[in-house]
DNA sequence: TTCATAGCGACATGATTTGTCACTATCATA
DNA sequence: TATGATAGTGACAAATCATGTCGCTATGAA
């Protein structure tokens, strides 16, 4: 391959894994003077890769935060699906990301080929990643993943049903649920994990002084396990007709065990935590006569008194 | 920039976009001459690009299935995003791509620079998009959204409420919602639009020999508008306070729309099927005092009933 | 001030690219 | 079977491009 060409496109990739560098330094790598550099990295700028320059001592080059991905292989279905899930995040009105998501999209899109393109056109309006829609800005999801990664304590207002509060947590990491996004995390107040939503975040957040537990090895994947142990649960045992049955394995998620019958009724039978009666009482009475529980019976109570409540407003 | 590089990049693209093209086409795209297509040929050839070539009368140059994207420049933000939204795709047990999307991902994180994949890593346990999972396998979703594409009709058993019945339908398209695969599409058998549920299909699908009907102007993002024109509509109007509008935010999505107060409470207000009071019944009775359904006079009813009922079932 | 850096322009030289031409090979099809 | 459309190669001269060198400016840190 001829050798500018050729040069060009490992200097792509050097300067993406260097980040800064100077000319001289780059002279010497590829054995070319510095002039030659110079006019190079011209070219690179001309197509696409971000070089911001410095002169004076210290000075150099740097690849501003957009990298240069080299030529990829894709078939056209991992293009396709990649494209319908980054497509997929136009749903959440908050991100974690600075980005606008779809800059990134159109890029994608406009460099494909022209039949994928295509493709994607005619699937765009007939398939999609539904994603409930909130109008909830969460404004601090990129501060509470870092604060995760980085393993940092922060603070702010929580606004709680017992009105607001200042917490003090150390977050375990984010995930968005159904269009929401929550927040597990270590809460100092009340010494134990707690899940945070973050829209519910009422102020600025803060790097807090307090020193940060070890978390390091808990995580989204295990947090529940851990998290769990420390309950004094009580015993949920529910009965369920087919619809009830599908109802909750749509709406309960993993954190609960739906069991089936081979006729397609089934049964939950579960530890929960106190403060979720309010949740589950709810939920089956949404059910109707879908669902029967059983116990516990505080729980039951709690159906009851929701029902007169309701019967009164309904006279 | 200079005239071969250019032409190499722009070269790329074009093969990718075409596909199949002989070497003078090009020399004519390009205006040089066919030997230095051939030449440049060659040397993309070497730098990866997969051709092939046949020679005589309808032969020609090809690019195989495989593309290759030319770089792309992201912003290290941009790629994460990618990243991740397409890692959500693991939640899925069944998808409309045939392609194991963790190939993809694959490639994607390989070639990333260093740091980008540092950073993943450590965002890898700390960050999701969490979707129900589901054991449900929904194995014609390639089916139905090659149909809703190609504007086809199909047959198949459908497990409904009322017992399996035969259906033929046209797809307008297909989305998942909280880990269920759904597919709105016209009933040839109600003569009306009706959403199934993918993995209630409990037959392999055939191409009917039914003509289709034009829907080509009905997809996902407008069917809602048309189907519901023509329904005898119900005027729905609800209370609510600050929880029951984040409810309604969360769960009824954007099939209605909700009002909102400077205080946070808020109303609906809708026309809404006939068909739905069941479902409306019981979502409502789920929200408890959050709701309060002023009208219409018939779900008020339904919810009368459903309230009673349940009294008597937890006696 | 001095030094290390970026950045530009001009120019001669050497290297590469290009077009042209003449040729071969393959294959579909008229 | 002949023909034409296609890929593919080699050689070479002409055109273009790339490179190094030199001299210059500008900037900013130490």
């Amino acid at each position: 391959m001829s050798n500018k060409s050729h040069r060009l496109i490992e200097l792509m990739m050097t300067v993406n894994r260097k980040r800064k560098f100077t000319v001289k330094e780059l002279a010497n790598d590829f054995n070319v003077s510095p002039r030659t550099i110079l006019r190079d990295l011209q070219e690179l700028s001309g197509l696409g890769v971000p070089l911001y320059s410095e002169v004076g001592p210290h000075g150099g080059y740097q690849v501003l935060n957009e990298r240069v991905l080299p030529p990829i292989a894709f078939t056209e279905e991992e293009a396709v699906a990649i494209f319908f899930a980054s497509h997929a995040l136009r749903h959440y009105s908050s991100l974690p990301f600075e980005t606008e998501t779809s800059a990134a999209l159109k890029k994608f899109y406009f460099y494909m080929p022209g039949d994928v393109r295509d493709r994607i056109d005619q699937m765009k309006n007939r398939f999609d990643f539904v994603i409930p829609v909130r109008q909830v800005k969460s404004p601090y999801l990129g501060i509470l993943l870092d604060a995760a990664v980085q393993q940092k304590v922060v603070c702010f207002e929580y606004e709680s049903k017992s009105g607001k509060l200042s917490r003090e947590i150390q977050p375990i990491g984010i995930y968005a649920s159904s269009g929401l996004w929550y927040c597990p995390a270590y809460c100092f107040m009340r010494k134990d994990y707690r899940l945070f939503r973050c829209d519910k975040i009422s102020s600025e957040i803060r790097l807090s002084t307090t020193d940060p537990i070890d978390l390091r090895d808990i995580h989204l994947g295990n947090r529940i396990a851990i998290t769990k142990e420390k309950k004094t649960p009580l015993r949920l045992y529910v009965e369920l007709n087919r619809e009830g049955v599908q109802k909750c394995e749509t709406e309960l998620g993993r954190h609960i065990n739906v069991n089936i019958r081979e006729d397609g009724s089934g049964w939950l039978e579960n530890q929960i935590d106190p403060q979720s009666i309010p949740f589950f009482a709810k939920f089956f009475i949404g059910l109707g006569k879908d669902a029967m529980v059983k116990k516990p019976s505080i729980l039951i109570d709690k159906i009851k008194e929701m029902l007169i409540e309701m019967m009164q407003q309904y006279k």
